[in-house]
DNA sequence: CACCAGGCAAGTA
DNA sequence: TACTTGCATGGT
């Protein structure tokens, strides 16, 4: 049975697992992208996907000069399947691009400038009604591309809760995502840098077993 | 060879 | 609501 940390300290213990991430590892600098738009393209194409695999699709939409709004709206869902192969399931992203371009395309004049003017909890509904953006990447767009304060909760959030006794993982996304927004300052940087540690960490420590002796945040288990 | 990666939607019970 | 399955390439 789990135990896991008293709620009255969470806010501080938050803050300071956060800075000794970020002491261990340094900023993540993320999301790796140029442009808006690259970065919801990237949001997209990594689901359940290696970053690597995406760098090759995302280099390849560049070559073929297809990394703008309204190439990507007039080019056949075919053409563009296959120019974002590498990224794996081609198909059914290639849907999903096209199911988001089309509403940046009709519904706001192909500027992206205009979601940011959007209330956050608005166009985080807005995505999601968009067959093929779920939580996870609607937030990370609007983290990431819209560069709005929201937090991203995915597969290394729940494990990085559950290795240090913050939080149950069985809790549902919005309960998570609130967790940590109701224990950190509302701080767009502070999100944007949490999220790529904990993702720093999941893919570089405590992979099979929840505790290795690498671990930078050792000293904070239990 | 098996297994996984910065998810999501549709189908089933 | 809770659980299962399809989607698919590329690295280890």
């Amino acid at each position: 049975m789990l135990h896991y940390s008293p709620m009255e300290n969470m806010q501080q213990r938050l803050l300071d697992i956060f800075n000794m991430l970020l002491e261990s590892f340094g900023k993540r600098n993320w999301w790796p992208g140029e442009t808006e738009l690259e970065i919801i393209i990237g949001a997209v194409l990594t689901q359940n996907t290696s970053w690597k695999n995406v760098e090759k699709a995302i280099d390849n939409l560049k070559r073929h000069n297809a990394m703008d709004i309204d190439s990507l709206f007039k080019m056949d869902r075919e053409t563009l399947a296959l120019i974002i192969k590498s990224s794996g399931f081609y198909n059914i992203k290639s849907i999903r691009l096209k199911n988001i371009i089309n509403v940046i395309y009709n519904e706001y004049s192909s500027n992206i400038i205009k979601l940011k003017n959007i209330y956050i909890w608005d166009v985080r509904e807005r995505l999601l009604k968009i067959n093929g953006i779920g939580k996870e990447t609607a937030d990370s767009i609007i983290l990431y591309a819209l560069d709005k304060p929201i937090f991203v909760v995915d597969v290394y959030t729940k494990r990085f809760l559950r290795n240090h006794r913050l939080y149950s993982e069985e809790n549902d996304y919005d309960t998570i995502q609130r967790f940590f927004m109701k224990n950190l300052p509302n701080d767009t940087y502070l999100f944007n840098e949490f999220h790529a540690l904990i993702v720093y960490l999941g893919q570089n420590f405590c992979k099979k077993v929840p505790f290795c002796n690498k671990c930078p945040l050792n000293k904070d288990l239990i």
